[in-house]
DNA sequence: CTAATTCCTCTAGCGACTAGAGGATCAAGA
DNA sequence: TCTTGATCCTCTAGTCGCTAGAGGAATTAG
């Protein structure tokens, strides 16, 4: 059973320049063509890129997925490594965590602060500027 | 009192070549130069620049620091604008921490279920390999 | 006077795609 | 068989918000 490029994109919902993208990089192997230069796949190419298309929406880099890819062609060996790429991703997902929600505690502060009235008694630009006071003469 | 562009820098905390960077894009009007050609600033430019970091830290993307500063020069319009603007980044940051919320628990499931044994027995390959059908969409 | 630092412009690179041009080929209907 | 429209190909360039480096001029410190 084998498939356009299409088909595989169809398949595993990753869009087709996205494929040609990913075999153009290295990190799909280079397709087979049929006579008239056309790419095709068949079922283990859907897996391959099955597994890197979840592997980026959890949010792995592309340098990741490589490796994570590399690793699950020898079954044999430790899956230390695998561990501990998806551990300090984990780290990093933590870190992006707080610091969007320090982020979103400042914006909701200065946005249930802002009376919706003039720009100038604004508390939002007010915050931004770093500056108490707004003036009627622009300083910015 | 004026400086050059490394005191500026040193005052905003902003870099030499990102300072230039918002110079070609516009984001800040091009400095008057010396007679040997060297960009000079005044408080003004340390306000503005102040006010693009301090936007910036807030994940707000330069077009919309471009309404802002706009938006604070005009202090006798309406601030609708600028509530607006920041209300909906709120939204954004909000659906970025769900994301990111959801993600963190299937990552962190996965990693508690490998047996930290051999690749061929590892769950988050297996996890990354599995998930034909999930459709979620993450983008950080 | 020299050496280090700062400044200038310009181009190119990052990551992970996405868009579009310009052309070839395929599948389905009339 | 012809035609139409979908799909495919390669190639280049654009996105965002910078960052890095080359190559050269000017300033500043010792």
């Amino acid at each position: 059973m084998v498939f356009s490029i299409g088909e595989l994109s169809r398949r595993t919902a990753v869009k087709v320049p996205t494929i040609r993208y990913y075999e153009q990089i290295g990190l799909l192997p280079a397709a087979p063509r049929t006579d008239s230069n056309r790419r095709f796949y068949g079922q283990a190419g859907v897996d391959r890129l099955n597994f890197i298309r979840h592997s980026r929406e959890l949010g792995f880099e592309i340098d990741d997925i490589r490796e994570l890819l590399a690793m699950s062609e020898q079954p044999q060996s430790s899956c230390h490594k695998v561990d501990s790429i998806a551990n300090s991703h984990l780290v990093e997902i933590d870190r992006r965590i707080a610091s969007l929600t320090t982020l979103k505690a400042e914006l909701a502060r200065m946005i249930s602060e802002c009376g919706r009235g003039r720009v100038c008694d604004c508390r939002i630009i007010e915050v931004l500027a770093d500056h108490g006071q707004c003036r009627s003469e622009h300083r910015l």
